[in-house]
DNA sequence: AACTATTTATAAGA
DNA sequence: TTCTTATAAATAGTT
């Protein structure tokens, strides 16, 4: 721009690419404000440097609700409309199902029962319950798995160390030092650290 | 700006405020685009129009993927540091929150038992558990309320009847027509379309 | 960070 | 909306 057209491309130079994302972000953000007030328009910008450094601006102070105001106008956008292809549909049922979870939290977390209706409580609730029914299950898997693991370190071991007394038996008749591994109570095989959270 | 000056004010005339949006945010997206590709930053944009039009851009292609990268690194950034208050907390645990659910309703449509472990399942379950009452109790007390609500109804229009009847038998005593609510079958109150879903 | 020579952005008018 | 143009702003290169 001043002093020669810059080329709109990556600028290698680390140093001066460094420069210009902090010369042009400012301007950049200055920019945002000045149409928010000028146009009263709510502006949310979210900037990530290629150092994953975040740096963000909201007009209306608060992120969190512009995204959920974004959230809900983009679900209803993508519902709208004859020619929704299946990857649209899925991401905007999800959108719908993201909203509905999060309006329950706002619900749990005191706030008062709020404004969700009987309709809403009702699917939460088949949700909550299919969903539960999921995790259990997923959750049953994994122990499962995890005690098999550990049954059949523990017969590996336990092979181990028979192999090992027979050996010390043979060579070193003279010093029987008894099976070790006799006597050790195995009360449950679930007793790991994994399971404690 | 050129041609005098402009005030940082709101634009009263919504005309000039129209032009001046349509303008300024061409500018801002340009801008924005510019400073992605010179210094390899990832940019979202989210306008609003003060009429509740919706602008977006996203330098990655999606402007999902952005918002939860953006939630995941400002709970991080929230939770660390010594001076936290306790709205920043409460916004932080929420989000994290979300991000759980999220994390939960991936895994729930299929996409394989992804990426939880056995703690958030662990996490994820107690807090379904704790919220299904919540919201099983609050449907309860809706219901209640409702079934009340039909009751007094009920109540008052067979009272209401009774008077009626009464009126019609004391002046035209020649045509009694009997009582019009009895023998009518109520087998349950609760049979109303409020509670189909 | 501060300074300019230039390029960009854009307000007003058409 | 789009085009034109005079002028305000932004900023690349330099110090």
């Amino acid at each position: 721009m001043p002093r020669g057209k810059v080329q709109m491309r990556r600028i290698e130079n680390p140093v001066q690419r460094q420069v210009t994302f902090c010369k042009r972000r400012a301007g950049l953000l200055k920019k945002a404000r000045e149409l928010s007030v000028l146009c009263d328009a709510d502006i949310g910008i979210i900037i990530f440097s290629n150092h994953g450094k975040l740096y963000e601006l909201a007009t209306n102070g608060d992120m969190q609700s512009l995204i959920e105001r974004y959230k809900s106008i983009g679900a209803e956008a993508q519902l709208e409309g004859g020619e929704v292809n299946q990857p649209q549909l899925e991401i905007s049922m999800l959108k719908q199902e993201i909203d509905l979870l999060q309006k329950g939290i706002r619900y749990m977390h005191g706030e008062g029962a709020g404004h969700m209706t009987l309709g809403e409580l009702q699917a939460l609730e088949r949700h909550l319950e299919i969903w539960m029914c999921h995790i259990r299950s997923t959750k049953m898997q994994i122990m499962f798995q995890e005690i098999q693991l550990l049954k059949n370190k523990e017969g590996i071991l336990k092979a181990a160390n028979k192999i090992l007394q027979e050996k010390i038996t043979e060579k070193n008749g003279l010093f029987d030092i008894g099976t070790v591994t006799e006597g050790i109570p195995y009360p449950l095989t679930i007793q790991d650290n994994i399971f404690q959270i």
